[in-house]
DNA sequence: AACAAGACCTGCATGC
DNA sequence: TGCATGCAGGTCTTGT
């Protein structure tokens, strides 16, 4: 269920676990989202992880010798620390062990997630990385970038702001948040969004994640200790799946309350009142 | 070139 | 109970 913000909490929940450790790595079934490394368990047996990067929402391990181990979550991937005799599932596909007796599992059913070892100097141009745009919370994605984003761009702002191409981490939840906060309707054209519309999504993007990985960095050491899972948390939305419920920000005097759509295929969330 | 639709998978809630 | 349907937080590929 990984967003930016979730990825950025099991990022950090999995700093101090494996940070200057050495793993080994045992892969339980070989097609992910596209086939693992063949040589994956082999190529990183033993190595020291060095740091844990994130960009979008991949997940960058990286490992002695100029290796990347890149990480996916996809719609259902998740990260647990188990004890070494926890009976494992049908879900669990890769398995990392450290060399202080640790466990982490990486647990997917529906199988969107990935993982791929790629050489650090290949990296930038990684198929996968190559055509990314904007971190969100890069001081470089500011009012001026999104101007020059959605000029001419005839999708609607909510396709625009999800389109990894130009700013990245934004999935359906966030993103129908984010218009929420600017008061912005996520059926209009991106680019309408201009002057005051502008200058109030770029900070609401910000603040809707930044908020979150906050949530979940506060709950993360309890979580950790309840379930092992990292990175997953309880986080109250304004309009996400709130369909008929009283809009949280204005008295629409609407019996109708939080609208929902769909919008490329997904659902999209919004207070047609407060968002034009 | 830009956009929408289809594809990949499994699990869960709902309704008959 | 069983079965069908629709839904789910991602994103690459295909088709118009």
């Amino acid at each position: 269920m990984p967003e930016l913000p979730e990825v950025e909490t099991v990022r950090r929940g999995l700093l101090p676990m494996l940070e200057g450790r050495r793993i080994w790595i045992e892969t339980r079934r070989p097609d992910l989202r596209f086939p693992l490394p063949p040589d994956l368990a082999l190529r990183c047996a033993g190595r020291t992880v060095l740091g844990i990067d994130r960009r979008a929402k991949y997940l960058m391990i990286r490992l002695e010798g100029d290796l990347v181990l890149m990480l996916h979550l996809g719609m259902s991937g998740r990260i647990a620390m188990v004890p070494t005799d926890h009976p494992l599932g049908p879900h669990d596909h890769v398995i990392i062990d450290t060399d202080d007796d640790r466990r982490i599992v990486f647990h997917d059913p529906r199988r969107f997630g990935m993982l791929d070892l790629v050489e650090t100097g290949a990296l930038p141009m990684h198929r996968l990385i190559r055509h990314l745009g904007y971190e969100p919370l890069d001081p470089a994605f500011d009012g001026a970038a999104l101007d020059r984003l959605l000029a001419g761009k005839r999708c609607s702002i909510k396709a625009a702001i999800m389109d990894q191409r130009l700013v990245v981490g934004v999935g359906n939840i966030y993103a129908c948040e984010a218009l929420f906060r600017a008061r912005i309707s996520p059926k209009r054209s991106a680019a309408s969004v201009v002057g005051v519309r502008a200058s109030r999504l770029v900070p609401a993007i910000k603040a809707v994640l930044s908020d979150a990985i906050a949530a979940g960095g506060s709950s993360l050491r309890d979580y950790v200790q309840a379930s092992g899972e990292l990175g997953y948390f309880q986080h109250r939305f304004a309009v996400y799946g709130r369909a008929g419920q009283p809009c949280p920000a204005c008295d629409c005097g609407q019996p109708e309350g939080v609208r929902r759509i769909i919008q490329q295929g997904r659902s999209t969330f919004y207070c047609p009142t407060r968002q034009r």
